[in-house]
RNA sequence: GUGGGAAUAGCUCAGUUGGAUUAGAGCGCAGGAUUGUGGCUCCUGAGGCCGCGGGUUCGAAUCCCGUUUCUCACCCCA
């Protein structure tokens, strides 16, 4: 009997809720804000759409995808990413039909790679899609809701990259001029790139390899081919994001993994994260994607978070995911059998007040009670004793300074307001 | 998919060049220090197939091989 998870699978449990939970509900707030609603697609789509929707030159469709038969021969594959499946239900649900249409999900994905802190096989991520519109106005509000996001949550030094790669009417072109400029060196190129020189070129700014590096350093930037449209749509996003006051910075050589993206490409980074899987969120424009699955031409753009590597970026920079102080909660001590019943018409007084409450289900002497209930989180104590199942009045304890109270819950029911 | 490091109590870790007899510590947990009152202190106790499987050896937590998981660097991404 194998007793531990999966490779790159992990339980979520105690304080990891807590930073979950916090971070989902501080986004659904400000997606509420701006007008969102949610979507919940399946865990697995036909393979068909992460093959045609992602890219056959991507790693995620050539070597990442959790890919099976069904038991009618089906190829069915967990979702890898977001976009994708939501695309595939707006063409399915033509949602189209009712443009701009503002969507989110929370949802976990799938990807077969070598986990490192921060990256798992199954991962959650929020994010948006925002399809329909073609102003770059868009653009802004949906990099301003990342970075409202994580502003939310308490960082404080976190980079905002943000680039435009161009349409289908200038990149082609910028493409083969960067071929050619790079031509004459392809043999300097380390083996990765010289395989990327062939599939995704602009890939080779990614690299790491120093040589690589200097190769690029002076290659022609697709910033300065854009054509007049794209280079007005991009101007004319820094220029709302300048207007919102949103700290950014324009990376030139910032590229992104996916086939899809058109224009607007940006990406939210943390330098304090000791690892190197430092990006928190990302996204970009996809306009031609949903004509690409047999939709109408539908402009869009999105942004997926990585909701496991935000928690490990938290924790690291000890950014609290309490949200209010705590509320007053009441632990009731049973000091001998025959209370029992007594002691439970106590707990549902409490609960119908709306007081977290919880009972010592074996009898045990008061003070360790008294100290387990200060371990685990409690602000009170309640003793049900001889003393009070014979006079009704219950003693209610204030465990921060010992201070000790007398309820008469039968009598004036709303006194424990007062008391807590 | 490539390359390094690691795995011992619930947690963090000791464990000598392979050796004696019940594999240790701190924290945590449980019980106690005279009767129904917690933060400190003291005493006691429970809890380990030393990741799993094989091998070398008189003898393995320790050495070798395989395997699984974690971790780090690549690849790539959130």
């Amino acid at each position: 009997m194998v007793i531990n998870c999966p490779r790159g699978t992990a339980d979520i449990f105690g304080d990891d809720i807590s930073y979950r939970d916090f971070i989902i509900e501080s986004a659904k707030k400000l997606f509420k804000l701006f007008n969102y609603s949610e979507i919940i697609t399946p865990a697995f789509e036909h393979t068909e759409v992460f093959n045609r929707g992602i890219g056959q030159s991507t790693d995620i469709v050539k070597k990442e995808m959790y890919t099976f038969p069904d038991k009618k021969g089906r190829s069915l594959t967990l979702r890898p990413e977001g976009t994708a499946p939501v695309v595939r239900a707006i063409i399915e649900h033509k949602l189209y039909s009712k443009v701009p249409i503002k969507l989110f999900y929370v949802e976990n994905m799938f990807r077969y790679e070598r986990p490192q802190k921060g990256r798992m096989r199954e991962f959650w991520q929020l994010g948006v899609e925002a399809a329909g519109v073609n102003s770059p106005l868009i653009d802004a509000e949906v990099i301003w809701l990342l970075a409202l996001i994580f502003e939310e949550l308490g960082f404080k030094n976190l980079k905002l990259l943000v680039n435009s790669v161009g349409c289908d009417d200038c990149r082609p072109p910028y493409i083969n001029v960067f071929k050619k400029y790079i031509e004459p060196q392809v043999e300097s190129l380390c083996p990765d790139c010289r395989e990327r020189y062939n599939t995704n070129p602009l890939r080779i700014f990614d690299c790491k390899v120093r040589s690589c590096g200097t190769i690029i350093e002076d290659s022609p930037k697709i910033y300065s081919h854009l054509c007049s449209g794209c280079t007005q749509h991009f101007k004319a996003v820094t220029s709302l994001l300048k207007s919102l006051n949103i700290s950014f910075a324009v990376k030139e050589d910032l590229v992104r993994g996916f086939d899809y993206y058109t224009r607007t490409i940006f990406e939210i980074i943390s330098e304090d994260l000791e690892s190197v899987q430092n990006a928190l969120g990302g996204g970009g424009r996809y306009d031609r994607l949903i004509e690409q699955f047999g939709g109408p031409p539908v402009p869009s753009i999105g942004f997926a978070v990585g909701i496991d590597r935000t928690i490990v970026l938290m924790k690291q920079l000890n950014i609290s995911c309490m949200q209010n102080e705590q509320e007053n909660n009441v632990f009731v001590i049973l000091l001998e059998q025959e209370f029992e019943g007594y002691g439970l018409e106590f707990l549902s007084y409490l609960r119908k007040h709306g007081i977290r409450c919880d009972i010592s289900f074996e009898i045990k002497k008061i003070a360790a009670q008294i100290k387990w209930a200060e371990k685990n989180g409690f602000t009170h104590t309640a003793i049900i004793g001889g003393d009070e199942a014979s006079s009704g009045i219950i003693t209610v304890k204030r465990l921060k300074d010992f201070k000790q109270s007398q309820l008469n819950w039968k009598k004036d029911p709303q006194e424990i307001n007062d008391i807590l």
